[in-house]
DNA sequence: ATTATCTATAGATCTATAGATAATGC
DNA sequence: ATTATCTATAGATCTATAGATAATGC
């Protein structure tokens, strides 16, 4: 029972979302092989069609999930992409949301190559959000080190909220100090440049 | 070869201390009972005279792991803590370092029980860092809301580092940015306090 | 008598491969 | 003829348990 090439490819690109939300939900130890055909719809056995290991696996659907982790928040003012990041529907749906929030954890155990994507990945959101500030601002140049430390800070706050249980108070309260203090530090930069200028 | 009572919580509390280092180092799922259990010089069927699952293992080592945690970095300025925290050495000794950092992602996707634990290790944390702010400004009431930004900050910027790899600029570029973060945001708010005043 | 450890193993699960099947694409 | 999928399984590993051993602690 052969596929068109075509089929072919939308059966690998399956594979890969499937892949790539799981392992969000439970991290790439948690995810097997038969389990995630089976999810894609199809038999253990055909995964090795597509990819030479499951190694292999984890670091093309890492590089997806960033990417699509990227497109979601690109092109908008930073405090928007803010507000959207800590949400608690963004923490509360691991699945859909930020790849680098949800498996930066495990990527630190991952080979050399697979961290270099991650890295890759990380740095795309980095210059993200430097744009987004510039957008804030509508004016001149990025602040490269304010981006990072404002990814640094939503990355925290999420990871650490999803630790919290389910009731937690503190996971709200991480979320909601890290969400006003963010606005304090752009708006609080915006001030410090009118003043400059 | 039976032995002494002693003799049995040393074993115990050997196989802790062993899980927690391992767990830091790869995750939950990424180290099994047998292994352990040989590392900690004893044979796999002994776990189950101290443990009733390894369920059980991750709640306890996790509330131990957070302990040792806040141990080493309560009492201090809370600049020099996160001149520490936010150090090389830190991000890559995962096994010897920051339980929340190490092992977040992880919690996450572990049952209500242990997540309670990891919430009540957080909070000691924020707490632990409100009295350094307290200890920096020298003077009377705490910020937690402050605490909170400075703590997800550190703990995102050194899950973002580790997940780069070993020759990546941007791994110490985040430490660096936070760092220096950390600091304006600190002296900031003693000035503001002081003008204020 | 109790119990902490050990050996041995059950039973489940995991990654990966071998060989059969059947439709594509030359 | 090639190849994407399937079935079946090898071989490793995982958690957990059963039963034997031998020293403690009554």
């Amino acid at each position: 029972m052969r596929i068109t090439k075509e089929k072919k490819q939308e059966n690998y690109e399956r594979i890969i979302a499937t892949a790539s939300e799981l392992f969000r939900e439970r991290g790439f130890d948690g995810v097997g092989v038969a389990e995630l055909m089976e999810r894609a719809g199809l038999t253990h056995g055909g995964f090795y069609n597509h990819f030479r290991s499951k190694e292999d696996l984890i670091a093309e659907s890492t590089e997806n999930g960033l990417s699509e982790t990227l497109k979601r928040y690109a092109g908008y003012d930073v405090l928007a992409v803010m507000e959207l990041y800590l949400a608690r529907e963004h923490r509360d749906g691991r699945g859909q949301g930020c790849t680098a929030a949800a498996l930066s954890c495990d990527a630190a155990r991952q080979p050399e190559e697979t961290k270099a994507i991650f890295a890759e990945g990380i740095d795309r959101l980095v210059r993200a959000i430097e744009d987004g500030i510039v957008r804030h601002h509508a004016s001149g140049a990025g602040d490269r080190a304010q981006a990072i430390t404002v990814l640094a800070q939503a990355v925290g706050a999420i990871v650490l909220s999803r630790a919290c249980p389910d009731d937690s108070p503190l996971a709200d309260e991480l979320l909601d100090a890290c969400r006003a203090d963010c606005r304090d530090a752009i708006e609080n930069r915006t001030r410090d440049n009118r003043a400059a200028e």
